[in-house]
RNA sequence: GGAGGCGUAGCGAAGAUGGUUAUCGCGCCGGCCUGUCAAGCCGGAGAUCGCGGGUUCGAGACCCGUCGCUUCCGCCA
């Protein structure tokens, strides 16, 4: 091997270096045995050269060449030539050379693959992650963990070229079972105590600005032992920040400057030097979302003056049970959505609680079919209310505001890929703003807080947020990319008093506050500064640059759907010794045969 | 916890209304081939059709159950 040392890699060489005497180190990609002349792709993270054995190699060579199967790792000395005209690849970016082989050495052999290495598998997802470090060496994987190697890069970069400093902090905690469910690691040396693993470092981000590290960062893994999605994961990566005596003006600031800062550095992209900003009860009743796609329209808009002029008793008894009459125009799309196709829209709807889905379609006389014959005679107050016009759908969706929103939400999203509507190519942020600080919880009868106890209301409530929850808007803010949520934060609250008002509001006992965290609120005690930050979905974001929906396209060793590794068959069983060192009994589920 | 989709060779798929040797492409094995770059040509091996039960003269297909994967709702920011 000391003699077979690479001195060039497989995407370096170009017409320049002709000539030259080179080794390669790779794996066998294609191997094209023409019979006399026989080629051989040799491929790393670098890229793909092209080797040729000449038909007048000694026969040893061309054989051993010939026996080069998928993926041998090999070394290869040869002579970099360049290739005739007619011979150069365009496609390849060493594809005006190629390298005549002297000699070759065969590092490792490979099995037969259980799917071929290609720059996109479409072989099924739990094989890709049994054999994860054979799919890592598709170019798209291998694309993809470069890029986000490069967006870590450029956030710490930006961060620290702004007085940021990255502080790790531990991963094994206190549990605080507010939101997520955690997963919990049992201690050896305290029998029945448990740490936990952080749902995200959010309190001690918190202490270390009581300590005076006024700007913080950290590429954060977080933990959440919830059902996963295509865009949420067990495990996940955040880039998480906070800052002393700044208000969200300065958040923002600083996350669109890195924001900024990783597109330019990463894709060569500008973006807006500031992100145009969205109420979040704007973005629910113009979207049915808050976290919306704004690179296409489709927005909703009020139907409830229709109503009282009809007999349509449906939408007038949602209107007065307190619910809404929401419309959407879809511009042309008459025509296009038979009864059948409207009837699959509806379905969407449903699985968000919708009862149904109304509609009508716009013509040159009028309003024809569905409901249109309870409208008719509001044909032309309806058209220029909603603007719209002849060969338009109209979607009419009537039930409580939450839920009208929400399955109207998901019609438009649908129909935004149905239509082909969005372009792929933008990167449309947006931040959300002014969310509620507490939600109502029905079932419980109770104020809830909307996002976390530690977030502060905005300075016109701070009066009256414990008299009246309901309207009270928190400095809280999300910032949306292309419809999925990126990153979230608020003001934090840093005074204990204030505190306690809205442990009072969400009815969270003082005791129990105390013994959860303690440490927190005696912190504030000695000088906490004000302070607020934000954290930023590394996975998301990066699955995004790189045009997927599903995270594990961007993260190396993900878990499948069900929360289980196929490669290392983890989480597995354990030795009983190991159960009894944490003190613990197992239980089984009763065994399904 | 719920809903939809899928499960056929190592991989990706086809298999109308049930009909006997289960098809195709890639890969694998053997052979041919002097310029390919998803090389091409010829030949070959490889499948208890996820599993269990049922209906039937006959099931990959139909019915019941079950397991697994997957997307979504719930959950989760």
């Amino acid at each position: 091997m000391e003699n077979m040392k690479r001195t060039a890699t497989c995407g370096s060489l170009r017409a320049a270096d002709d000539g030259l005497t080179v080794v390669l180190n790779g794996w066998v990609h294609r191997n094209r045995d023409h019979g006399g002349v026989h080629f051989i792709n040799l491929r790393d993270r670098y890229g793909e050269t092209q080797i040729v054995v000449d038909e007048d190699v000694p026969a040893e060579l061309a054989e051993l060449a010939g026996s080069l199967k998928f993926e041998y790792c090999v070394a290869v000395e040869g002579v970099v030539r360049k290739r005739p005209d007619s011979m150069i690849n365009p496609d390849m970016a060493t594809g005006e050379i190629e390298i005549s082989v002297k000699k070759i050495e065969i590092l490792n052999t490979c099995l037969t693959l259980p799917f071929m290495i290609e720059d996109e598998t479409d072989s099924n997802e739990n094989a890709r992650l049994k054999y994860r470090y054979l799919d890592l060496r598709s170019k798209g994987m291998q694309e993809r963990i470069i890029l986000r190697n490069k967006v870590t890069w450029a956030i710490r970069e930006y961060l620290q070229g702004v007085d940021f400093l990255e502080i790790e902090t531990p991963t094994l905690i206190k549990s605080t079972p507010e939101g997520a469910r955690d997963f919990l690691v049992p201690s050896r040396l305290h029998p029945g105590k448990f740490f936990a693993l952080p749902q995200s470092p959010q309190l001690y981000k918190q202490l270390l600005m009581v300590s005076g590290f006024d700007k913080y960062f950290q590429v954060a893994r977080c933990y959440r032992d919830e059902d996963a999605r295509g865009d949420r994961q067990l495990e996940f990566t955040q880039i998480d920040m906070e800052m002393s005596f700044v208000s969200r003006e300065d958040v923002f600031t600083v996350t669109e400057g890195m924001m900024g800062h990783i597109f330019k550095s990463t894709m060569g992209i500008e973006l807006p030097v500031s992100f145009e900003r969205l109420a979040y009860d704007d973005a629910m009743n113009l979207y049915g979302s808050d976290k919306p796609d704004l690179r296409f329209g489709l927005a909703f808009r009020d139907f409830a003056p229709f109503v009282p002029g009809s007999d349509f008793s449906v939408f007038k008894n949602v209107l007065e049970s307190g619910g809404v009459v929401k419309a959407m125009v879809v511009p042309g799309a008459a025509a296009a959505y038979s009864r059948k196709k409207i009837s699959e829209l509806e379905e969407t709807a449903k699985t968000y609680g919708a009862k149904g889905l109304a509609w009508m379609k716009v013509t040159a006389e009028g309003l024809d079919g569905g409901v249109s014959k309870f409208f008719g005679d509001q044909a032309d107050a309806i058209k220029s209310g909603l603007e719209a016009s002849e060969g338009d759908l109209i979607l009419l969706m009537a039930a409580d505001w939450k839920t009208a929103c929400n399955s109207l939400g998901a019609v438009r999203s649908r129909l935004g890929k149905d239509l082909e509507l969005i372009d792929e190519s933008q990167f449309r942020f947006v931040w959300i703003v002014d969310f509620p600080l507490f939600e109502y919880n029905e079932e419980e009868k109770a104020w809830e807080p909307a996002h976390h106890m530690f977030s502060m209301p905005q300075d016109r409530y701070l009066d009256t947020f414990d008299t009246d929850p309901g309207p009270v808007k928190g400095d809280l803010y999300d910032l949306v990319l292309n419809g999925y949520e990126l990153a979230s934060g608020s003001i934090r609250v840093h005074d204990p008093e204030l505190q306690q008002r809205i442990f009072n509001v969400v009815g969270f006992p003082k005791e129990l506050a105390e013994e959860r965290f303690g440490f927190l609120l005696d912190s504030f005690r000695y000088g906490a500064p004000p302070h607020g930050g934000i954290a930023a979905g590394v996975d998301r974001l990066v699955m995004i640059m790189a045009g997927k929906s599903s995270i594990k396209e961007v993260i190396p060793f993900p878990k499948n759907s069900v929360g289980m590794s196929p490669m290392d068959e983890s989480p597995a069983v354990v030795d009983e010794q190991q159960v009894r060192d944490l003190h613990l009994r197992v239980e089984l589920p009763e065994e399904k045969e």
